[in-house]
DNA sequence: GTCTATATTTAGATAGAC
DNA sequence: GTCTATCTAAATATAGAC
């Protein structure tokens, strides 16, 4: 077996705290391990070297592995996400959909730590499919929800569906991390992420201009 | 630890030959316990159990448990995707895209095995950069690239970059497979498939209508 | 070629000292 | 609350009989 040494780096991009000071030190260890091993590759004596901590006080703050890992995600997902998207939409649709797309693309594609939490969300979502419906419910909704509705406040873009096509919009987006990130197909398929931004534009605002 | 017995139930969906009696039957079992458990946690003793084989004779056909997976992707890539979306674009843009994006997002969200290939292959795409690179050059990118020039091939239909556009198109197909089932969307944000063609048609067709 | 049996390592989880 | 030491189970991989 080959040595891994593929530690996640961009720890520093989020600070988990406010369970308290080992709780916090364990949860920043676990994050560098679930998110560069995954759930099952991950071993609990890991998690520990990494906080800094022993293996029976990990114990002593969260139930099992799987209630850590789930703790993780959720705290995680929190503190990543929110006030993510969180623009009030109002204005002419031209601006306030090239600001909802391209700065939502880049603030993806950019963040190596999200990238690597969509991999491994996406990857465990068989094993724990209740944290991916709270991901879902609490982090991906809203704001499709927020660019469903703007749409339809909008009826001169003549959409014959606002709601599918709030879909077909967060979904290049989407799509194009996924590809090009979490895929590495930057690497074999590249695309400039701005082409799909006036694209994606270009497809929505055209029977209105 | 719970006792997961959440076996994958479609192994019949496919049948992977070729390479005698027994590497057949073993990649068989590999493919129901990788499917059902990812990679880190399937053992080989479970592979071997789940071919009705010793682990020694998995052993003596397959160098090592990362390379009995490389070579399991790699033959389910080439057995469930191979003349997928292999029909020749041609005829009118209307029943043409409507065929392409209708028959392909159909065929994906209908099929349990690539609903958990595709979880499996995102998951390990990380502990497995080059497996995810062969299979969005010799899978993903193919049907991108005939989609792509068939829309530049059809000046009619206005398209102000017709590759971004073939991005969005499959972009939006994905996702919609990503959302609904491989993160149980359809229990938290339904929507039916059919919504998300006709709004692409809508999207991709109204300048040339 | 295939199996049984096993060597070696490491996992999740806990007891008990302090 | 935290640590060291340890229990029990299971992992990858292989040696050696047939």
């Amino acid at each position: 077996m080959k040595d891994r040494t593929c530690r996640y780096q961009n720890v520093s991009e989020l600070t988990l705290d406010g369970l308290g000071d080992k709780a916090g030190k364990i949860l920043q260890g676990a994050m560098q391990e679930f998110l560069t091993h995954g759930y099952a590759a991950t071993s609990m004596d890991r998690v520990a070297a990494a906080a800094g901590v022993s293996k029976a006080t990990v114990y002593s703050h969260f139930q099992s592995k799987e209630g850590l890992f789930s703790e993780l995600v959720q705290q995680i997902a929190r503190l990543q996400y929110e006030d993510y998207f969180d623009q009030p939409m109002q204005g002419d649709p031209a601006d306030v959909l090239r600001e909802f797309i391209s700065l939502g693309m880049h603030r993806m594609m950019g963040s190596d730590l999200y990238v690597t939490f969509t991999r491994l969300l996406l990857g465990e979502s068989g094993r724990f499919p209740e944290l991916a419906k709270v991901f879902l419910g609490t982090i991906a909704k809203p704001p499709m929800d927020r660019l469903s509705a703007y749409l339809a406040d909008h009826p001169e873009l003549q959409l014959a569906d606002p709601e599918a096509t709030a879909r077909v919009i967060v979904g290049a987006m989407v799509y194009q991390m996924m590809n090009q990130e979490i895929m590495f197909g930057k690497e074999v398929m590249p695309i400039d992420s701005d082409r799909i931004v006036e694209s994606l534009l270009d497809l929505v605002l055209s029977r209105s201009a």
